[in-house]
DNA sequence: CTCATACTTAAACCAAGGTTGAAGTCAAGC
DNA sequence: GCTTGACTTCAACCTTGGTTTAAGTATGAG
């Protein structure tokens, strides 16, 4: 069970697997797309410093709230690079999510309210129905309430809830 | 403007794509994948009958509502051969994604909720937090609650939601 | 030193939901 | 009956989030 070691203060791509619960693979994909690095040891293996077992995590963790790996970067670039994160830096930038849930949640809810109307008048159709309606201007006829249903802006890394401070 | 015509009872794929709103090569693609048929001219030309505009406008309805075509067709399916579906059906199929949408929405509400716990106490670590843990066996610290982040069963048309009466 | 494992890379593949392009055919206005 | 635009098919390509496979290299136990 060597792999699950991580005795020092580093880990090979396996150990952290093992750690992590997460393929070596999307491990070394995750590198590949810069949201986690590592040393490389003179053989050109990978070494990975103990705090990147929490940023896996938070990968993992906001994949499942449903964050596309791209924004997860991004607002992973918040945190700070001249020390190990805390523990409040990483509440901070968890407080990106908040909003984006809130929002498609109210979306979903919208979604789902516009459905019950609907479905109490079968009115499913491209011209009169608020859940269907594409984009009013090809149907020609009067000005439809186009923003009922707005591509939800989620995923927007807008939130920079702080300037990070620098420093211990 | 011919594209928008539809004066006879059968459309061009160029024109169901103009009232429709959704581009010629994703009418196709929707052909291909079963979700809508045509008549074929005898050069080989698509022909649309009218109520495949209706049966567009619930596919891209569902779509917004995040189902995947495939539950979209086997959803189509429970529509009656025989005639023109009339309001009823369409309002009885729509029903399918009501519990799916509930579901859903319940799903991240639970999420956030656990989000906004963790956020409190900066935990988003693979040992010790609800919302991160992987599968908890690697932890192997005690039964943790497991499912707390339940995959969402969401989008398996279970819904079969009367015998469809045949005939008119 | 040797051998088994674990590591390295690049490239191919998967699913979904299409788009784009090439090469050829149909339909309609003049 | 010709021309033009809309149609046809097939195949390749795109994105996201990875997995799989092949060929080769490092590391560490014995």
């Amino acid at each position: 069970m060597t792999a699950l070691a991580w005795d020092a203060t580093e880990a090979t791509v396996g150990e952290l697997a093992a750690r992590s619960g997460v393929a070596p693979s999307a491990l070394r994909f995750y590198e590949r797309e810069g949201l986690i690095t590592s040393r490389r040891t003179t053989g050109n293996q990978r070494r990975y410093s103990r705090d990147t077992l929490r940023r896996v995590a938070f990968i993992r963790t906001s994949q499942k709230l449903g964050i596309p790996l791209a924004t997860i970067r991004e607002v992973l670039g918040l945190l700070p690079e001249d020390r190990t994160p805390t523990r409040e830096d990483w509440a901070r930038i968890s407080e990106c999510w908040r909003e984006d849930l809130d929002q498609r949640i109210r979306t979903l809810q919208r979604l789902r309210d516009n459905l019950t109307d609907c479905i109490g008048c079968g009115c499913l159709s491209i011209d009169r129905c608020r859940l269907s309606n594409p984009y009013d201007e090809l149907g020609s006829h009067g000005p439809g309430p186009r923003r009922l249903i707005e591509e939800d802006p989620a995923c927007a890394p807008e939130c920079v809830p702080d300037p990070v401070p620098a420093g211990g």
